[in-house]
DNA sequence: CTAAATTGGTCCTAACGCGAACCAATTGAG
DNA sequence: CTCAATTGGTTCGCGTTAGGACCAATTTAG
């Protein structure tokens, strides 16, 4: 019964609301001065004291050949730095700098405060079915990916 | 009574869900021997007798700038041409050529078939709860965007 | 212990992505 | 009609993206 084509409008309501969601975010992290991986970086460094550039990459998803850019220019900035890891000589541990820090304090609030605006008015049962629905989607996905 | 960071475990949801979505369908588009964005302009173009590149970057939801040039790959490859519009000449009409509509012949529904398996065992009901949640969400982002 | 497989990062290529500057054609207000 | 504003496309700069080749350090198998 099922009708080969039913599940489109359910993919194209899914790539909007993202391109939206997108949208509206970059803009602001933009207007902060950073793109947003950069963005999600500083973001995933603050408040810690490092990690290595795999685990950065898997919190981040960002591939890691991406990553090494992305890192070389927020260093360039001097907002993050590199150091050796202890027992390790592979790994580099990637931290905020101290202006990396006072970068986070300032920014991550206020994009917080910026994405809070949508939801100002949603209660818990809303994003209760909105994360039951988007699980069940993302499960859908992940079963068919061997 | 909202908790000032309720929202974060959604957003981190949808992206996941997102990002499950584009790796499964762009795995298998690649495979296919197209980028994303081509398969997309190809998709669109299908079964038309073409369009001006506004109208195609409005339905596809890239932008005119990297339009340009993904169309530009595709006319190399010979699967798109561009033609002259009647009546105002700052217009070009984008269209498939022979080779490309026999691309798409090939492919589109292959792609379907790809996508139909994730659905397999989903019925109306779920469709209907996903978009409806969907929808929602996004109208969230839309109105914050003035 | 030594050779093979694995892991952590960097570098490369090809392709997007957006915003802004730009040009030509068309439309509008006066 | 005439000049200014708008629209359709191309081009450019900077940054991101995935994937693969590559190298060094570490772990595992025999």
């Amino acid at each position: 019964m099922n009708q080969p084509t039913a599940f489109l409008p359910t993919l194209q309501d899914l790539v909007k609301c993202y391109q939206a969601f997108e949208a509206y975010s970059a803009a602001n992290i933009r207007a902060l001065g950073l793109t947003p991986p950069q963005f999600d970086i500083v973001a995933t460094l603050g408040n810690t004291a490092g990690m290595t550039a795999s685990v950065l990459g898997e919190k981040t998803l960002i591939t890691k050949g991406t990553l090494t850019g992305v890192v070389d220019r927020l260093v360039a900035r001097g907002w993050v730095e590199r150091a050796a890891h202890d027992s390790d000589r592979r790994c580099q541990i990637v931290r905020l700098t101290a202006a990396g820090e006072a970068l986070f304090a300032k920014i991550f609030p206020a994009h917080m405060a910026h994405m809070a605006a949508c939801f100002a008015g949603v209660g818990a049962a809303d994003h209760a079915r909105w994360q039951t629905a988007l699980q069940q989607m993302e499960q859908l996905f992940r079963q068919e990916t061997p």
